[in-house]
DNA sequence: ATTAGCACTCGATTATGCCGAGTGCTAATA
DNA sequence: TATTAGCACTCGGCATAATCGAGTGCTAAT
């Protein structure tokens, strides 16, 4: 690690301090806060520089300085240290999550909460996507006239339904033979991925049942994901505490903020992204959409079997507090997994 | 009716006014504007007289005034007439509803969604709270070991569903023995009501279906509402619609109304009080919450076989556009109730 | 290489004066 | 008696100016 001389010493007492005031960090400020041996002209030298070097920003002329992008950066991939949570917080966040043992989502929910609870930031959470893990069994069970209603168990164990609507009514018994010979015959044993076009089998099948089918292969596709490749839902929560920050007095900033939030979309596909890597932290003008650019994201994914299907998230300003950010989502996804892991029976996972 | 004298006139144009400018409104203005045959210093002690009557405030010595919630409510006790909306973008509301066939939830979403974009203010939904409706069938799918699909049809067609666990591992078949002995003898089979303290016709079935039936009760109970009363999931849309409007520039207050609506338990009750009654309308201090003082929340509900089952509302200034409101939700909910009735099966309802 | 000293910059805050919309009251008018 | 014209008065909003102070860059001394 470079990185370690007076200069970067001097950039790092800045972030730092910005990051708790918000507020353009002058010379003097650091001569007397952080007791180097030097004096308020020798930072100033030295912050010219580091201007120069693209890491410091000036409001304007008569103003201290502020971190760019790049300074977050070179400070989180040099400097980022877990810090410690309130081990209070922490240990209510352990048995608020178990004790949603089973419901999955709410687990999930409740993390995005807790997590808004440790870092006063806005959380993100997506719901388990978990269109690749392959079918185990389907089930077809009939509630009224042409009304059906569709369970799909996944390989995890993992139940997802939904309601089909038949163009006619099926004959009793007929339901269950349809369910039998999409276990049977259309479900790729290995992987268990859904056989679409096994025409050729159908011939085991009477007309109608294959009428059946035919209205509600699609639907099951659409419930696992295949096919129409689903995009996650993404939850967020706190999305208040911005407030609260002072870089938010400006209403239109406010305002962006949370109609960015409101972007189901956009909110997705940060989400996507991210759920290859089991951390990772934009920071500002990285995002790729405009509207984050004055925030920093940072996910991490939450595992099952060792294979991560959701993500946790926290965005908020640039000078966030990056150690702390990490330290919760480094806990919390762990605690995550290994809820889920116990809860739906995959193997352990460290 | 009566207040139709000149001095009502004059309230009511003042109210006309104050909804459109969100300014003040003096007395030179209504003179211009409106001609009534009468000059400002006349209409002057009108507006004295108004203002001592309490339907007028003045915000300060040498401001216009503005009208109180008293005024607001004689307003559209005596003067409401359905406006009448954009043609356009009622037809789409009526398709896009359409479109949502089978999927409950969607559709009523999707309500909100448009009568944001009808009204231009924030607009709140309950989904149905199907407690009441009884309970036809009752479906017990074994997933993996000991977790249980639970499948809940009620009388009006509707499906729930939840997941159990139990504590053990059922033996293959005695599902479907405690099934059949919940829908023969735990249901009443007039109302559908489910019967917790029938233990003397337990003797019927084993010891381990009757443990299993002790362990899934509670869990029937909690899908169909019964024993601990659930509270409605009220969603909310077009959050950030307020910063259109002048009187949210203070951050303060448009902070604290997205915080108020964010809290669940709140929006709840607010939509739970309104569910006895076809149509409602709170206006300023008539609210309970003092959060919601200076809002006016306007609700209708939604029916299924003629019964209210869900609630579809609209929150925004005291000076919102009581009109325009009423119109959207009337022909909002006139479509959502004829669609429900059409979907679901019920008795079209007029 | 460091630092003390100093002139300079510029946003933020406060004070000041003014404008104009609006009022209430009085006296004149129909 | 009801209406209206006229007028003095109030007060928020806005623009301008004055001041303050934190912070800088540069130069010269150490």
């Amino acid at each position: 690690m470079p990185k370690r001389d007076r200069k970067y010493e001097i950039l790092y007492a800045i972030i730092r301090d910005y990051i708790t005031t918000a507020e353009p960090v002058g010379s003097r400020a650091i001569e007397k806060k952080h007791n180097l041996g030097i004096s308020s002209a020798t930072i100033r030298n030295e912050m010219a520089d580091l201007e120069d070097m693209g890491f410091l920003i000036q409001p304007h002329a008569s103003a201290g300085r502020i971190p760019s992008d790049k300074a977050y950066r070179l400070y989180v991939d040099n400097f980022l240290s877990l810090s410690s949570l309130d081990e209070n917080l922490v240990k209510e966040a352990k048995e608020q999550i178990e004790s949603y043992l089973g419901e999955l989502n709410s687990a999930i929910l409740k993390a995005a909460e807790i997590l808004t609870k440790l870092t006063s930031y806005t959380a993100i959470a997506s719901l388990p996507e978990l269109s690749d893990s392959g079918i185990k069994d389907v089930r077809l069970i009939p509630i009224e006239n042409e009304r059906i209603f569709i369970l799909v168990i996944t390989k995890k164990g993992i139940v997802k339904n939904a309601e089909a609507r038949l163009s006619f009514s099926p004959d009793p018994g007929a339901l269950e033979r349809v369910s039998n010979f999409v276990n049977l015959n259309l479900l790729d044993s290995q992987s268990g991925a859904l056989i679409t076009n096994a025409s050729e089998k159908t011939g085991q099948i009477s007309q109608m049942e294959r009428k059946i089918l035919e209205e509600i292969l699609p639907v099951i596709g659409d419930v696992v994901g295949t096919g129409s490749q689903t995009k996650p839902n993404v939850y967020t929560d706190g999305l208040t505490e911005i407030f609260n920050y002072p870089e938010f007095q400006e209403m239109s900033k406010a305002r962006r903020f949370i109609e960015t939030m409101h972007k189901q979309d956009l909110l997705a596909e940060l989400v996507m992204r991210t759920v290859d890597a089991p951390f990772g932290l934009s920071i500002g003008a990285e995002n790729q959409a405009s509207e984050l650019s004055d925030y920093s994201i940072m996910t991490a994914t939450y595992k099952l079997d060792g294979r991560p299907i959701g993500t946790l998230g926290i965005i908020g300003p640039t000078r966030m507090n990056y150690e702390k950010c990490m330290s919760a989502l480094v806990s919390l996804t762990r605690e995550l997994s290994g809820h889920l892991n116990a809860s739906i029976g995959g193997k352990p996972d460290e």
